[in-house]
DNA sequence: GTATCAACAGCCGAAAACGGCGAGTCCAGA
DNA sequence: TCTGGACTCGCCGTTTTCGGCTGTTGATAC
């Protein structure tokens, strides 16, 4: 699963004022809620906590249909029964160089496995910026699938997350819960 | 008795954040008030009280049952009626390494006896560490069974204790009372 | 427009502050 | 003379605080 590079023109428009062709969107049930998902015909460009963020942020042009989504609903629900580990969805992240440095580097955490911001910082190459790494673990667009809820801090302490830290240590607790082989090596 | 050393490990994790798989807790009464037991499989993880500590720091995971207390309730009981001197408890207490040396000093302190501060730090081979010991006698999670109240001030004076002076001068007391042989070589 | 600034889902090292001490001093009361 | 209380200072492990390093965004001031 790779961020697709070819986007990165898109950077130089504005957020609000990008129009693609067509653009899906719809609702999922989750153990952690409802989860708003849209996409395109280059990948997937959001999910959601609608809950959370009081602010929808469906655009008027969107149309609600699952033509693009199939692929994202079905193995998001897999993930969320514990059958799936890895995602295999075409993921269409906007965002600068640095952000998609990030969010390419966190799909490289296997399931199961947490590591810090700063080890993140590092593994890409700038160690002094683990600050910056979790300003772009905000901005994420994707959460769930670009799994920035693996990253924590330093001392083991959850330290953000945009759901909600109750949704990022139920993230984790799932994901132990079925990981290959129970990850005690940290304990 | 034995302060387990394999659980160094947990000395890398915040202690609030530690989670063991299982968790028992229950009160006890005594005669200096009701006591806090908390242990996992591994041994006794806390001895609090409740009354003086106002905040309880019982976890959400915790349950209220007996099953890994039954030794230290049963051992508890006999100390208090004055027919136990020494426990054979599985400790398992969390700490840094230098704790950890000053709790394991501690259960040498014989039933009866008391010792100073300065004592104990030269035993301990940091005859200079009086003071880092009186910090260390204040940490320590498991009091009554790893005897703190057994060091005192170099002029004879108690000068602290968790659960209040009063409680550190009855244990003393009782002690003396219950003594294989009065200790009037102190007198 | 452009510059500047603050605010963030962090981390690391250094420095300071903080105790369940103890030895030494000084001084008032027996 | 002795004793005990109040004070100072140095000691040590632990905890807290603080500054600087990052990339990005949104607010603010010209």
């Amino acid at each position: 699963m790779k961020i697709d590079q070819n986007l990165m023109p898109f950077d130089f428009v504005a957020a609000d004022d990008v129009r693609t062709a067509i653009m899906d969107y719809d609702y999922i049930d989750t153990p952690i809620g409802p989860l708003l998902l849209a996409a395109d015909e280059y990948g997937l460009r959001h999910i959601d906590f609608p809950g959370a963020d009081q602010s929808e942020r469906i655009q008027s042009h969107w149309r609600r249909d699952r033509r693009f989504l199939g692929a994202a609903i079905e193995q998001l629900d897999a993930y969320f029964a514990g059958r799936l580990h890895d995602f295999d969805v075409a993921l269409a992240a906007r965002g600068t160089g640095f952000r998609k440095t990030v969010w390419d580097e966190l799909v490289r955490i296997p399931y199961g496995e947490t590591i810090s911001y700063g080890e993140l910082a590092r593994r890409i190459g700038t160690p002094a910026a683990s600050r910056a790494v979790g300003g772009a673990n905000g901005a994420n667009p994707l959460p769930v699938i670009v799994p920035c809820h693996r990253v924590i801090g330093s001392s083991g302490k959850l330290t953000g997350f945009g759901g909600g830290l109750p949704i990022k240590q139920w993230l984790l607790d799932h994901e132990r819960r079925h990981a290959p082989q129970p990850a005690f090596a940290l304990r």
